[in-house]
DNA sequence: ATGGTTTTTACTGCGTC
DNA sequence: GACGCGGTAAAAACCAT
């Protein structure tokens, strides 16, 4: 592994534009990948990451993706857009000798880089261009849009720059800016499914997020119900009139006691409720088994909701 | 560590097919 | 009888303090 390209982020039109923008060289790599991010004063790296300046990211709007369409859907409305597309600095090229085993390359090039860094860009690490592979490892993983994984590695910047990784496992921080991200780009996931996908444990991944978020006072928005919905309802094959109106109960109930409960559970009574009323019963079990939780639970839960959906 | 809350596990009874 | 469903009690997990 010499090389990434941004574009097996997605496959998608990715590739088309890591070289618009750039031309100046880069000290660090000597790349002719440099570019500005103006919205951020910051210049960017396209071929190894580098970042010159400190700057806190833009945590953007709270948008939300209410379908399984989301992951292809890449328009989104609103600001916060620009800031999305200018993070091109995904590639990574690490180091070209040929015979030398992998690690060593790899230590070699890091060391290489870390030496004239040191002279000129205090502010970039060694870790960065491992970090951001793993990132996108992870989004891959997780199926999840290249807006997200983009979001995760500008929150792992910011994380860099406040010197969060240090003592820390560059893993445990680069999963966890990738739970942070999907919670803030609307297609969140469970610290357990982010675990699974990464090296560091669970405990572990949960104990960063919860100091990521106080330290970097990030603005993560709760998971809502509504965001989980579409994945739930693929799972258990359901038409998307039962998707529909399952969100409705959901808006609905909205403003209810619906804090402190999980909200995977809300989304599963939701549905439940929904296919039941649409003539697409599934049972309670089934429904808790694609929400990951108990039929108790998803009973329990229906409590919470409106006991009819919109005619 | 603690206490309050939610979720899970396990078990029960009821109605229906 | 098997199934779906609703309820309950006790334990476990979670979260803020």
């Amino acid at each position: 592994m010499t090389s990434t390209t941004p574009a097996d982020l997605d496959g998608f039109d990715a590739e088309t534009r890591v070289d618009d923008e750039a031309g100046l060289t880069c000290p660090e790599c000597g790349a002719e990948a440099l570019y500005e991010d103006e919205r951020r004063g910051e210049v960017v790296c396209a071929a190894c990451g580098l970042v010159d300046s400190e700057n806190a990211i833009d945590p953007g709007p709270e948008w939300r993706a209410f379908d399984a369409d989301q992951r292809n859907e890449r328009s989104r409305a609103g600001p916060g857009r620009t800031v999305m597309r200018h993070d091109r600095g995904l590639g990574t090229k690490i180091g070209h000798q040929e015979n030398a085993s992998l690690q060593d390359r790899a230590r070699l090039s890091r060391m290489r880089r870390y030496q004239q860094r040191a002279t000129y860009q205090p502010g970039a690490d060694r870790g960065l261009a491992y970090a951001l592979t793993e990132i996108k490892r992870i989004g891959n993983a997780l199926d999840l849009p290249d807006e997200t994984t983009e979001t995760a590695v500008q929150i792992y910047r910011q994380a860099r720059e406040a010197e969060f990784v240090h003592g820390r496992k560059i893993e445990t921080v680069a999963a966890t800016s990738v739970l942070v991200a999907a919670r803030m780009q609307g297609t969140p996931r469970r610290l357990d499914e982010i675990a699974e996908a990464s090296e560091p444990g669970r405990d572990q991944v949960g104990a960063t997020f919860r100091k990521l978020h106080r330290d970097l006072e990030l603005a993560v928005p709760l998971t809502a119900p509504q965001d989980l919905v579409a994945a739930i309802a693929s799972q258990l094959d359901v038409p998307g009139e039962v998707e529909r109106a399952a969100l409705d109960l959901l808006d609905r109930a909205d403003g209810k006691s619906l804090s402190g409960k999980s909200p995977a559970s809300l989304a599963a009574a939701a549905i439940y409720r929904a296919a039941k009323q649409t003539g697409h019963h599934r049972n309670q079990e089934m429904v808790g088994e694609a929400a990951d939780v108990s039929a108790v639970t998803v009973r329990n839960r229906l409590e919470d909701l409106p006991a009819e959906i919109a005619a």
